[in-house]
DNA sequence: TGTACATCAGTGAACGCGCGTTCACTGATGTAC
DNA sequence: TGTACATCAGTGAACGCGCGTTCACTGATGTAC
């Protein structure tokens, strides 16, 4: 008898999380119920409460499971012009489930450890970007945050369609690209 | 016998948007129940699906209400160095309720005439904003969704508490225009 | 100015449904001997 | 290697509740005469 048709289920955890991306993607960070989210896994509808608690609980893991793969797709792209920037608006686009998440703390317990971790990580990858584009002739905390904002905003408008060139089939790496060195100076 | 007090409502209308901004303010902009406003607007807990239809269409109501507060806002602080800016993150700070609606439009109805107009006005106030930061020397496009992901992130950023200094009492104003100046350029 | 009538915004009782939660249970797994 | 037992992840029936929706109604308002 397979893992997968055992009486423990075995992979319950894996199970209700990809779920519940694809429940996110669908209707959004809120527009689902536990028991729908039972009903996507194949697993009785009582589960995913047994296993995470509540919807909080499954969004923790939604978030950390986020977190560590936005750090990680930072880190591969820092050093780059740029590259932490682009990265930013690729991950949100490619992960919009995830990112959907991720920035909204008040769906989910922001006090997880490991989440926190992982956040933290993502965010010194942040700063040493600001301090990069900064140069020593601006200030890095500023920098920082508005090479942050920019992105953020930049993935956020985007995702929601307000941006007229997000139906078109532009290409959003160029075009953010584009708008970052526009807002801190050329490739030099 | 007063308006307030008769059979026929007369100010339904506004009781229940009023309500929809406080429950939107407490829980988002779907954490809560057409009979939840009706319970807050002290109306029948029919009465918001007679006047609105359903939730999207008080939504619409509340996004087009948004946008033109939003609008004026913007037209009033134009002309000053960075005023569109700041005033967009000034509006965010002030108006969350509507800012939390505004730029989602899967939760209301796009196609909506008065709130296309709103949001077109305001959209020209950026593009004129851009056109004055660009000043010939970047592409006035670019600039425009530049400063525009700047501010609507800085905003999002801030709202969400994910900025440390969210927290610590900072002037958001301040902090937008020093972050707008960072990337462009001094005040001359 | 007064009466009759049509309109329709808002009411309130009733409905069926999906939800989270509870709880006694089942059976797979790991450990002791 | 084989048996007994404890653990606990996951089950499934049952519950009470809040929801959106329906629908016959009420009564305030505007218009016709």
């Amino acid at each position: 008898m397979g893992r997968a048709e055992s009486y423990h289920h075995g992979n319950l955890r894996r199970a209700v999380l990809d779920a519940a991306i694809a429940a996110i993607t669908e209707s959004g960070p809120s527009g689902w119920s536990l028991r729908e989210l039972a009903r996507r896994a194949e697993v009785s509808h009582a589960a995913p409460a047994h296993h995470f608690g509540d919807k909080a609980g499954v969004l923790t893991a939604v978030a950390a499971e986020g977190f560590e793969l936005f750090a990680d797709a930072l880190e591969r792209a820092a050093g780059e012009p740029y590259g932490a920037g682009v990265a930013y608006v690729r991950f949100a686009v490619d992960h919009r489930a995830y990112f959907e998440v991720m920035f909204r703390p008040e769906l989910y317990r922001a006090d997880d450890p490991e989440m926190a971790a992982a956040r933290d990580r993502a965010g010194a990858v942040l700063a040493a970007s600001g301090r990069e584009l900064s140069r020593g002739e601006r200030s890095e905390r500023a920098t920082t945050v508005a090479a942050w904002s920019l992105a953020h905003g930049f993935a956020s408008l985007w995702l929601n369609g307000a941006l007229p060139e997000s139906g078109t089939g532009a290409d959003v790496e160029e075009l953010a690209r584009e708008v970052l060195r526009v807002a801190f100076g050329g490739t030099e």
